[in-house]
DNA sequence: CCAAAAGTGTTAAGCATACACCCATGC
DNA sequence: GCATGGGTGTATGCTTAACACTTTTGG
């Protein structure tokens, strides 16, 4: 029986779960680790731990992502609280999911599987513990919502990326081929890049034009317009 | 001290917020009430209650929900968790914010404001308790956002409508003016929504037909569609 | 007959789609 | 010299924005 002053009967257990996307270059794969403890011990997972008393629900999610990656400053932004009443067979655990964006060249694919933890194909997941795959899903869902409405797709790209790399990318998280003049097009008109004149050559004999994101772009969050018009409206 | 089998150390309190918006026919309003415990008893604060062991998440906030207007089967969606840790003066509380809309011609004012609440208009807010105004701006975002991708409106309207109520239903949500010829020209392009030949009187002698929506579109949450196009993915 | 709100149509500009070939390079 | 992936341009149709006047009716 917990001591609280407002409610003295509360059962209930608080955790964090990340749904941690990275682009390999090819391809969209999500980290999962094995359960570590009884029910289910063993089982795929997304990455998460109980929250303690003296931290924030941010903080815990990117110290969960710290621990496990070593990565700090990573995309990370909190999806949605999922807390059916038996979601988990043991007692009442409310999980409060964060997903989150790594660019997979950071990552030192041996530290995180040290872990017993794995990257995954997005579409070769393993059999996922409770209702982790729903999260998974509806993670994808925000992930594509987000990409349209913000240059999102950065943050799974090293510094410096190709243009047939970001539509790649593009074409992973959406599912579709896109043609590559008219999305060459739309991107550049949207002036969010600056070309290097270094090239990657590591994919053709030709080589690929480099290209960064301007800085404003990140800090331009845009979540309200001043202006709308009838067609910013209706999208649907 | 809890008496958990996860944890055996969290002092945490879970309360359901919920962020209601309601339309009048002119302006976007908002309903409060005044707080019912210490501290800052009597301020206006959102709608809400400290969650029981037996309910679910989204099964609470309906209940709050009903509790305080009578009304069931209410527009409502999860919208984020508050967690910081000094949200609340007395203790940590968790805060797990709902957004709701209502058609305020479905509820009795009176009996809103026996309980100690109130509509306020959306631009003539009070103080609020703590994080609760930081709680509207987030909701009215993302009312914004979701507003573009479904036909939400609707939910915010009585079941038949005039063009101009819808239209300045939408100036309300992105307080914008736009040009009745082109908001008209687009909406009905959508086909989503069924003129009748009744005729609204109460606001013109001429009088505004009324239109309904078409059932299927409700149904149409439209998380995802099958294929995308350049312009679907870049709406930056 | 007049005030007040509802309703309507056109033009010009911009944007998205569809589509096919040349370029540069390493081997 | 050829295979591979990178890069480019245009015509067509669609969508949007800007714009002002007519209609209806109750008083």
């Amino acid at each position: 029986m917990k001591n609280s002053k407002y409610s003295n009967s509360q059962e209930i257990t608080v955790a964090i779960d990340c749904v941690i996307f990275g682009f390999d270059s090819e391809k969209l794969n999500l980290l999962l680790w094995r359960r570590k403890v009884n029910p289910h011990k063993g089982a795929w997972s997304l990455v998460g731990e109980v929250i303690g008393n003296d931290l924030s629900l941010d903080k815990t999610a990117s110290d969960v992502l710290f621990k496990l990656t070593g990565l700090e400053n990573i995309y990370l932004k909190q999806l949605k609280t999922y807390g059916e009443l038996d979601r988990d067979p043991l007692e009442r655990v409310i999980s409060i999911v964060y997903f989150s964006l790594i660019r997979v060249d950071e990552l030192s694919l041996k530290k995180v599987e040290n872990k017993d933890a794995k990257w995954f194909a997005l579409n070769e997941l393993p059999k996922l513990f409770l209702d982790h795959k729903e999260m998974v899903n509806d993670s994808l869902s925000e992930l594509r919502k987000i990409a349209k409405d913000q240059p999102l797709g950065f943050e799974l790209l090293p510094k410096l990326f190709t243009l047939p790399q970001l539509q790649t990318l593009y074409e992973s998280i959406y599912n579709t081929k896109f043609d590559s003049r008219n999305f060459r097009k739309k991107i550049l008109s949207l002036n969010v890049l600056e070309k290097t004149n270094l090239k990657d050559k590591s994919t053709s004999r030709k080589g690929a034009f480099l290209f960064g994101f301007k800085e404003n772009t990140l800090i331009n969050n845009q979540k309200n317009k001043d202006s709308y018009n009838t067609k910013d409206v209706f999208q649907f």
